[in-house]
DNA sequence: ATATATATATAAGTTTTTTATATATCAAAC
DNA sequence: GTTTGATATATAAAAAACTTATATATATAT
């Protein structure tokens, strides 16, 4: 019922938001947040004071470049990956990839009590 | 060829902690670090200073317990899980299973643009 | 009028993690 | 014999990341 602050979350942010653009071209704020909860099932939440943060320094580091336009008369600011910010949506994306083949290996229950110490 | 500071890994330490605790029933710091390093080919390397602050803070929450052992001359600390770590343990492991899932609805390329939006 | 959804953003505070450091034993190499 | 490397635990300072709270503002529905 309650998917709320999720630790696992930590770490994870910029890679969510990097292929999330990746895939989309261009969103603003407010929509990567609404696609997250969408499509987790509500699961992954991302929050507003957690997310400006990391956009600001995406931007910063050269990854997003920002465009804003008036909609219903209000400002959205548009965020869309840069040449090196694709390049590092492809890495981080196999980079977490890899991550969670190596906590298998530590998650999954082993045979005996040692892996290949005393046979 | 280096592993080194996986970002990935924050939020995921007391996770692995205590689910090798769970499976070896008892283990030594150091030996945490090497099994880590060993089941995961040098994928995951555990620091010292990210490691004893985890079971510090796990023993204090009540989820650990140390007793120490003279070995070879020198004192060794065994962490052990107490009651309430062992349910700790099979609750985080599943949760980071279920946020793996959920990180695969947003990692998995989507057919068209919107999910259930526009059909 | 008021509440809710949309929309962006910052500040303060906490927690976590990294990096650096200190200590000490044992075994092997030199 | 003494230096190096592996074993072993731990803390402190600093940086990074994240949470919580807050501020602002428009549009729509009640």
């Amino acid at each position: 019922m309650e998917a709320s602050s999720n630790e696992f979350l930590r770490g994870t942010l910029k890679t969510i938001v990097l292929k999330l653009l990746a895939e989309q071209g261009r969103m603003y704020g407010y929509e990567i947040t609404q696609s997250v909860k969408e499509r987790t099932s509500g699961e992954i939440t991302l929050t507003f004071g957690a997310l400006y943060p990391v956009l600001h320094k995406l931007e910063q580091e050269g990854f997003l470049m920002t465009e804003s336009e008036e909609v219903d008369g209000r400002l959205r600011k548009y965020y869309s990956l840069t040449p090196s910010g694709n390049a590092t949506a492809v890495q981080k994306v196999s980079d977490f990839e890899r991550f969670v083949e190596a906590m298998q290996n530590l998650l999954r229950p082993q045979n005996g009590e040692m892996s290949l110490a005393k046979l």
